[in-house]
DNA sequence: GTTTACGCATCCCCG
DNA sequence: ATGCGTAAAC
């Protein structure tokens, strides 16, 4: 065909750069090599406040600037929040662009395939997870039918044998091994333990039930044995990133490696001397273990530091500089001066809540907002002290950590309702809904969950129940299952059906505390109102229960923001301008329970690391003089181990006295 | 045989 | 404040 021969001129388009975000503008050299390295193993050594979310947040938008589908990044973090909140600033970097990257925590990524494909392995997708507290019921309802809890020689604790049983798992040894090298007192019951750990697993497979660990468990038996399922899943996640990958245990060493079968694209970022989560089978050396998982892994360190002063630093750095293993970095900061921390000896524990009440308020006057100020304490109870006196101060606070209010009785019980209807086979939830009931014990209540569990429809099985004290009971129930049931209902319709039944059960089993515990219930509601789905609902509160602690769920309106309270595993990743730590004292930090094994010993200082290094510009640690021992009454206390080596030039020592 | 009420030790950190 | 064992009540 020929063609005409004329040509017209027309302006070039401008060139679009190739990338819109200036990565070497906004990034430090080491920052910069972490994120433009995208192909292959990478390991980031990232040191506290070195910029590792700034980093990881660049690298997902670097990877869709280039043109990658969002869909096949995954980003693994340590909770769902953090996440988000990542996938939320890379977003906001490159307008929207980030909204389909997958992001979550081992566990609810689990979740979400095995919801897909454990069909294959026998497992239904509507199975139910069970949290910490249905874990330990379960196991002390097995222990009873095994007769183990009449024994002549006492028997472990559930909670004892729960962390066990889940050590096992997450260090990826058998029961005997585990029994030997860190529970040689238990050897005696060795034989008992195995038949308790075989009938548990049973019991759960039987059921559709899936623990914590069995998420991690089954997911990895996935990717070990169903190799196209593999393939399928490594070729669709071409770009892995794992966050805080020190606080990671074998098993998930182990789906990582599985995962990225297809491709080794894997990055992962962490500190070692940030590893703070030993109790739960995390290891630091999974982080030095990573180069050999990955042959040709690229190391990137981080150690400018962009949070703390440097008289801050010098604190932590001589924390840190006693652990016994470690990769070595030394951090460094622009931030020259600043104000020396203090080391502040209290008469007794009141006086310690009255100095921190007292700093705070001084500290507001001179313009430091209460969101950016926080007490953190090894334990959930160390503060109980500080909050009296918080309160009664006017000062208002948030607590993060230990005890939240999604474990409370009544939550619990509110929730079981739920899950009976999502999974008419999850016995534990039965189990807890029928010892409601006036008249029904645990004898009455497992026959009649056996029953259930085998039944086709549960709900016509209780209306048949006749001729009980507490057969109108179960038929008020069975109405409650059919209004639950209608496929088309909101959750939180659901929730407000089951509340209605509840209600009266609640007002005769907590006269006392009813009001306090009906308002937790409301508050349920509106966490309910959220979802979508029921399934999604449910599998959220197990995967990432509201992180608030009891009592906190009271209207958070404060004009002027919240004093942050807060145990230091919840406050891993945050910062603040001023950081109070609590109860310095040998004992309790480090804990009295880990001052008989030096690893542990080595996790509590690592612990008191990560506190410090929350802080930007002051930070105070505080112990009491003077504290209670049940067995010894009022005794002198001697500040923790960890601080005995911080010359006082750099910590500065000092009273708390009267005026 | 079962449930419930009562008194007693115990209490870290978490998805 | 919960979690256990034991004794009284249904």
């Amino acid at each position: 065909m020929a063609r005409s021969g004329t040509y017209v001129l027309r302006p070039q388009k401008q060139r679009e750069p190739r990338f819109r975000i200036e990565y070497d503008q906004l990034l430090n050299g080491s920052q910069l090599e972490a994120v433009t390295t995208t192909e292959g193993p990478v390991l980031v050594i990232a040191g506290a406040g070195s910029g590792k979310t700034r980093t990881l947040v660049f690298r997902v938008a670097r990877l869709v600037e280039m043109g990658i589908d969002p869909r096949s990044i995954l980003l693994l973090t340590f909770t769902r929040k953090a996440s988000s909140e990542m996938l939320r600033r890379a977003s906001s970097l490159l307008d929207g662009r980030c909204d389909d990257v997958a992001g979550g925590t081992f566990h609810s990524f689990a979740n979400i395939v095995l919801r897909r494909h454990a069909k294959v392995l026998g497992i239904d997708s509507g199975f139910t997870i069970l949290d910490r507290g249905d874990n330990e019921d379960v196991i002390n309802l097995v222990r009873a039918r095994l007769g183990f809890d009449k024994k002549e020689k006492r028997f472990p604790r559930k909670q004892t044998i729960a962390s066990i049983f889940s050590m096992a798992v997450n260090k990826s040894r058998t029961l005997g091994e585990l029994l030997e090298t860190s529970y040689s007192h238990l050897i005696d019951h060795a034989d008992d333990l195995q038949a308790l750990l075989t009938s548990y697993e049973a019991y759960k497979a039987e059921r559709q039930l899936l623990d914590y660990d069995d998420l991690l468990l089954v997911l990895h038996r996935l990717l070990e044995t169903q190799e196209s399922v593999r393939d399928q899943l490594s070729r669709q996640y071409r770009y892995i990133m794992v966050d805080e990958y020190q606080d990671t245990n074998p098993l998930q060493a182990a789906i990582v490696r599985l995962l990225a079968c297809q491709h080794e694209n894997v990055m992962a970022v962490g500190d070692d001397a940030q590893s703070i989560y030993a109790f739960r089978g995390a290891s630091f050396r999974n982080i030095m273990d990573f180069p050999d998982l990955f042959p040709g892994t690229q190391i990137v360190t981080l150690e400018e530091n962009y949070r703390s002063t440097q008289p801050i630093l010098d604190v932590t750095n001589h924390i840190i500089a006693q652990a016994r293993e470690r990769y070595s970095k030394s951090l460094y900061t622009v931030k020259k001066d600043g104000e020396s921390p203090l080391l502040i000896a209290a008469e007794s524990e009141n006086f310690q809540s009255r100095f921190v009440c007292q700093r705070i308020l001084e500290l507001r006057e001179e313009g430091v907002p209460l969101p950016e100020m926080a007490v953190l304490f090894r334990s959930s109870f160390h503060a109980f002290d500080l909050e009296l006196e918080l309160t009664r101060h006017d000062i208002p606070f948030v607590k993060r950590g230990g005890f939240k209010f999604i474990e409370t009785a009544h939550v619990k019980d509110a929730l079981a309702h739920l899950r009976v209807v999502a999974n008419p086979r999850d016995a534990v939830s039965w189990h807890r809904v029928l010892l409601i009931l006036e008249g029904v014990g645990p004898r009455r209540a497992q026959s009649l969950t056996a029953e259930l569990t085998a039944s086709q429809d549960p709900a016509e099985l209780l209306d048949a129940q006749s001729g009980r004290s507490y057969s109108t009971a179960l038929r008020a129930l069975a109405g409650l299952v059919r209004n639950v049931r209608q496929a088309d209902r909101h959750p939180e319709e659901q929730l407000n059906q089951v509340l209605q039944y509840y209600d009266p059960h609640l007002k005769r089993i907590h006269r006392d505390d009813y009001p306090k515990r009906a308002k937790d219930l409301e508050h349920m509601v509106s966490i309910a109102a959220r979802y979508k789905s029921l399934e999604t609902l449910l599998a959220d509160m197990a995967l990432e229960p509201p992180s608030d602690s009891v009592g906190d769920v009271v209207a958070i309106d404060e004009p002027e923001g919240l004093l942050t309270l807060s145990t230091i595993h919840s406050a891993k990743g945050l910062e603040w301008h001023s950081v109070f730590i609590l109860w310095a004292v040998d004992g309790r930090f480090p804990s009295v329970q880990s001052m008989h094994d030096d690893e542990e010993l080595e996790e509590e200082r690592r612990l008191l690391y990560v506190a410090a290094t929350r802080a930007k510009q002051n930070l105070y640690i505080c112990y009491p003089i003077n504290m209670y021992d049940r067995a010894a009454g009022m005794v002198l206390s001697k500040p923790s181990r960890f601080l005995d080596d911080v010359p006082p030039e750099i910590l500065t020592p000092m009273d708390l006295v009267e005026e």
